[in-house]
DNA sequence: CCGATATCAGTTTAACTGAGATAA
DNA sequence: CTTATCTCAGTTAAACTGATATCG
């Protein structure tokens, strides 16, 4: 029982949050040079994933607010790399879709991104990484779920 | 849902990113009440367990600027969470230690905190929760130990 | 003189809230 | 009438950069 430790820190909580910090900070230092930042550029790999996503479906799928999702949108749309058409079966609905441009970007990082993503479980054996893959599925899961405490 | 979802695994950069912004959002309305913020809470648990830190150890330890940790660190001191005291050893240093008010928060919170964290990891069986916890930190190491791209 | 620490001032990113218009 | 989507406007959190002073 080395991992005994009456400290209250919330270790998991606060290594996630470190994670995501310096992951993020390579990923913009890639990206950088396509002149998106690291959250543009895995919105353009979630829009490429669903086609036809409107920015409310977005911001769902990501944990913001509409109004967060609309301001990050509207930046890919402004820069060309995506698209918005009414839906013909709703005109309030705008549906997202990829333009050549955004998917030229998609094209010329998935290299180096994907390099970056092996880079980060390099010291992980084959089983460790599947079961790392899913935990973080099941964590994200189990956290969406939950309503949050102050409502 | 009126997109299609024909979707691939999502890439691992961007589930973290998901889990760290949920993750604040619950850790956010948790702590709320004590009047800091969840990245305020995260940073008065390890001051707490590195007693006689500078904001610059801090910034190392998170992976943030030096002016970054210094206005999170100059929060905790208005609000009587912590303390800086001059270095004996080297007057350019201000060594920081929590205050009685500050431990005082952390222990109210512990509690609750701890069951947010349980609530994440509810659904690995424990091995699955040891290998996580131990694969975050792989990672986190690799990623740290990496120079970044544009350098 | 140099490197590390701290501070001051300003900027940027990216979330937030609230209000209001329109379509199903 | 209600709900969902979208937009506009403003706010806040939390990172960033650059400049400057001081200590060792």
């Amino acid at each position: 029982m080395t991992h005994r430790d009456r400290s209250p820190a919330p270790s998991l909580l606060y290594v996630v949050k470190q994670l995501e910090l310096v992951t993020r900070a390579h990923l913009d230092a890639i990206v950088r040079e396509s002149g998106v930042t690291a959250l543009q550029y895995t919105a353009l790999t979630v829009l490429e994933r669903r086609e036809g996503m409107t920015s409310a479906d977005l911001a769902r799928h990501s944990f913001v607010r509409a109004q967060s999702a609309a301001d990050l949108v509207g930046g890919l749309e402004r820069r060309g790399l995506i698209r918005r058409d009414p839906d013909p079966t709703n005109r309030r609905r705008r549906l997202i879709s990829l333009t050549e441009d955004g998917r030229a970007l998609l094209r010329r990082q998935a290299e180096p991104v994907a390099e970056l993503e092996a880079h980060m479980v390099k010291d992980l054996d084959p089983d460790q990484r599947e079961s790392f893959t899913e935990a973080l599925q099941m964590c994200r899961a189990a956290m969406s779920d939950r309503p949050l405490d102050g409502d």
